[in-house]
DNA sequence: AGCGAATGGTTCAAGCGTCAAGTAAATTGG
DNA sequence: CCAATTTACTTGACGCTTGAACCATTCGCT
């Protein structure tokens, strides 16, 4: 029987720096804003990311399957983080009239302002390690990048939130 | 009394849509290789990037202290993870005669073997996600973005493996 | 020398994520 | 129109990460 695969490609020394980097920011830059946002409002990243969603959707309401694909989360994980998160009143939960196995996140006016309240000091730091180093080409030629690895990743591209336009 | 903060700058809706993009690569990308790690070699990305500076290190060898920051992982992490590793004998710890504190990550031979061959399927990955959608000219892009991102994120590149030039 | 501070590492409890299994409601197909 | 499947979500057990407290060793200072 002949191998069904061969030895791989392996990296250049070009592209393997190239990707030691991005494993770095990888792993440094969600640490970094978790513990501004941890330290600051009280929100894992992930917990922010799920209300922000929310409080920038018309209704301020979402399916959770829907808010899962959105968040790029296990409904697993959306569940749990959505049962603390109504214990601190951040959201609640109702049923949704139009499925009954469904349930719809509604942002609360307390989850509202815990979001307004976060944002501020998360945008400065999001600007401060991402947006301002880069000028405005860097950063379309970065948001490039990342749309092509999304077509690898979600080629369905179901995670996008079909509200937001170019 | 004065408002010590200003008003924060918003993103644009351009640069919010780059920075979402992000996000989205920033949660699925790891997520993907991990699970592909889990699932072909029993490692979690965490363990196999340990393994793998290792093995890539003349000696095999490091102190822990510096294998965090190569990780950027924090000790209290690394030192869970090498007493797992160790337990199944992928590496083993000895103390560092050179300073009676300290620790060094040895890699054994099953170590290695585990490296060697977790490598190709990971690396395929690695290619058909990130470095194979992109030229040469925008992987360069990429990591130049990712140079600037890191200057920020960690100013004394104390994370850079020496023992890489360019 | 010698004392205080800093460094290297470990441990434990608490919290979070994941996977597998479970329930309930809707859809499909015969 | 009923049974099988699929979809939406929840739960529980287990594993990993974090942060604080802890010990031991070494460094910095005088």
């Amino acid at each position: 029987m002949t191998p069904d695969s061969q030895e791989p490609r392996w990296l250049t020394a070009e592209q393997r720096l190239a990707w030691l980097d991005m494993v770095r920011v990888l792993t440094r830059l969600p640490a970094t804003l978790g513990a501004q946002l941890e330290r600051d409002a009280g929100l894992t990243f992930f917990e922010y990311h799920v209300l922000s969603m929310l409080s920038e959707i018309p209704g301020h309401a979402l399916r959770l399957s829907r808010l899962a694909q959105l968040t790029s989360s296990s409904l697993s994980r959306l569940s749990n983080v959505v049962k603390r998160l109504e214990s601190r009143d951040l959201l609640r939960r109702e049923p949704d009239p139009a499925d009954g196995r469904a349930s719809r996140a509604v942002l609360t006016d307390a989850g509202m302002a815990a979001v307004e309240q976060a944002a501020p000091g998360h945008v400065t730091l999001v600007r401060e390690l991402v947006v301002d180093p880069l000028d405005a080409k860097q950063l379309n030629q970065l948001h490039a990048a990342h749309e092509r690895i999304l077509d690898r990743l979600d080629p369905a591209s179901s995670t996008r939130p079909e509200w937001l336009e170019t």
